[in-house]
DNA sequence: TTGTATGCGTTATCAC
DNA sequence: GTGATAACGCATACAA
């Protein structure tokens, strides 16, 4: 089934076709020609080839995401963002993860043999030399939910109000013994959301302790063994801000194993409202942040620049503004004893 | 870059670039001229263009996936397994989740057009309407962890035996009051748990009564009905067999709202082997099941379909054997009053 | 062993 | 308004 038999049966040439089908109303086509043609497309359920239109044309309406693992929860909610905007716009979304790529020659070659239109980058761990390579390439990204020295064209979250209404919460509760572990402070993310947590610290006249900081990786060991170390301070903390997700489950267990129960002997406050978190024992106190609609965002965005044919050096950076506090079972009110 | 930039500083003509790149050593080529050329080609950073291959070999080398939500973790395995296995292939695995798909004209456009050379169906929702469509495409395509009648191209898990050693765990723990809230039995896993479970208990001679049978859907509300209701039977079961990781969670919730101690007044076992499974309070013991290599299996049966140019009625069903008891604290010995 | 010619299916440009 | 034609970049059959 390609264009010539549409042509054929609707007996005109393969151009008109074609022209129909790419071009809106605007084109002068005769009315009933353009009925006809349509008619038939849809009667033979005639789909355009993929392969020779991209040739021609040299896009794809393919953007590629790269995220570090697909069972971190935080990123099934980007991706769904990203992949419902992407259809939206005609476009298909390419997820891979990290691992994937790195068993392939390079990063990029999906974008460098045309596989796709640009490239969306919500992995960590693409180091500087990596960007460079990239930067290089000449073609459309965007980094999500990250930011690096250098680069403007990025969408993150308003990670450092997220720190601050977090540590207001632990504080509007009586704690004054708040501990935050952190996430890796290079990845942007976790040095904002402790930038907020210290301000909103500073603003209340507590001063941080340097042992109640506990700098972790945004893994589940990380947040177990950072809680441990936590707990067995001569005086551990009543409250705890855990930078993500996988840290506040590891703590929870931490805590758990300890003998603390939550949130009577500490308050546990984690980031990323995810779907288990109401069903975690207890339900898990968080601040809920635009993860979706950063994924709708950052597609929106490069499609924009791929459209414009707009270098990435002219790119200007998103934040997407939001984070709420979503109240539960692992905060209350400080007991002094 | 093109082949022809390739050809033209490495002296010969674009062709025999070409056969260098698509051809192993068996083709007769000056071992001095393929020398040359694969050295240009990687100074010169050459990667073939991706829409003019496909277009000229009617090959993408890419696989589709259909599941039907990111954030379900059972399938971050599943993918991963199929990614890993695909890029050893040389192909690239393209994700999609249901609800992307549903937003185009067609569940399969990217089949027609040329997009991908081949489908993993890892959803459940398509129904035999669907399914008809698709095979008319006559285009390879897999079931995976799902098995429908009159299909044999399918690659599933053994998950009649899951069934049946997580009931032979409860029983051996002593309980006599086992219920078992279930997965949908149109998906096959979920009958097919069912039945292993079954198996085990009539074996044992236990009978089951009707009312400890809870159909479930695979999600976590549901998981959290059922348990429910099974709390307020006259005499609630002492232990309980839930279908799936999510049902797993939503049943644990119940239980601790309605003051249940798990495993001290009901036993839970669940099935998938999840990353925070451990960390849960209480720890979940389940039936580890090989998802990974589901994965990667679909991937490697599906390529050499393609390859073989195998019809899809011509493909045999392929059952994956493993699953394993993963003792966790959410079951202890019955305790009888 | 290498070069030449052709066509994959589509769309853009030009002619009518 | 519509038809003819060239070109996108590559791989292959055939010629040399």
């Amino acid at each position: 089934m390609k264009i010539k038999d549409v042509a054929k049966k609707a007996g005109v040439h393969a151009s008109v076709v074609s022209r129909v089908l790419n071009h809106d109303a605007t084109l002068k086509i005769k009315k009933e020609t353009r009925e006809r043609i349509l008619a038939t497309v849809k009667e033979l359920g005639y789909v355009p080839n993929h392969a020779a239109r991209n040739l021609k044309k040299n896009e794809t309406k393919m953007i590629g995401m790269i995220i570090p693992d697909f069972s971190n929860p935080v990123y099934s909610s980007i991706i769904h963002g990203a992949e419902t905007m992407a259809a939206q716009e005609g476009y298909t979304l390419l997820v891979y993860s990290k691992k994937h790529i790195a068993k392939n020659n390079s990063y990029f070659s999906h974008l460098v043999d045309g596989k796709i239109d640009g490239l969306l980058i919500a992995t960590l761990e693409l180091d500087g030399q990596d960007l460079k390579e990239l930067a290089e390439l000449d073609k459309p990204f965007i980094l999500v939910n990250r930011s690096i020295e250098g680069f403007n064209n990025y969408v993150v979250l308003d990670d450092e109000h997220a720190g601050y209404i977090a540590a207001d919460h632990l504080i509007e509760l009586g704690h004054t013994n708040i501990a935050h572990i952190t996430g890796p402070f290079e990845t942007g993310t976790g040095l904002k959301r402790y930038n907020g947590f210290k301000n909103r610290l500073d603003n209340a006249n507590i001063t941080i302790k340097p042992e109640y900081i506990r700098k972790g990786t945004y893994s589940l060991l990380s947040g177990y063994e950072e809680m441990n170390q936590l707990l067995t301070l001569p005086e551990p903390p009543t409250a705890v801000f855990t930078a993500n997700i996988l840290i506040s489950l590891g703590a929870m267990r931490a805590a758990q194993e300890k003998g603390f129960v939550i949130p009577d002997d500490i308050s546990i406050i984690g980031i990323h409202d995810v779907a288990f978190a109401p069903v975690l024992n207890p339900a898990l106190t968080t601040i809920n942040m635009p993860l979706y609609e950063m994924g709708e965002a950052a597609v929106q965005k490069i499609i924009e620049n791929i459209q414009a044919k707009r270098p990435n050096s002219e790119v200007k950076g998103l934040m997407i503004k939001g984070g709420e506090l979503i109240l539960r079972e692992s905060t209350s009110a400080h007991k002094p004893k």
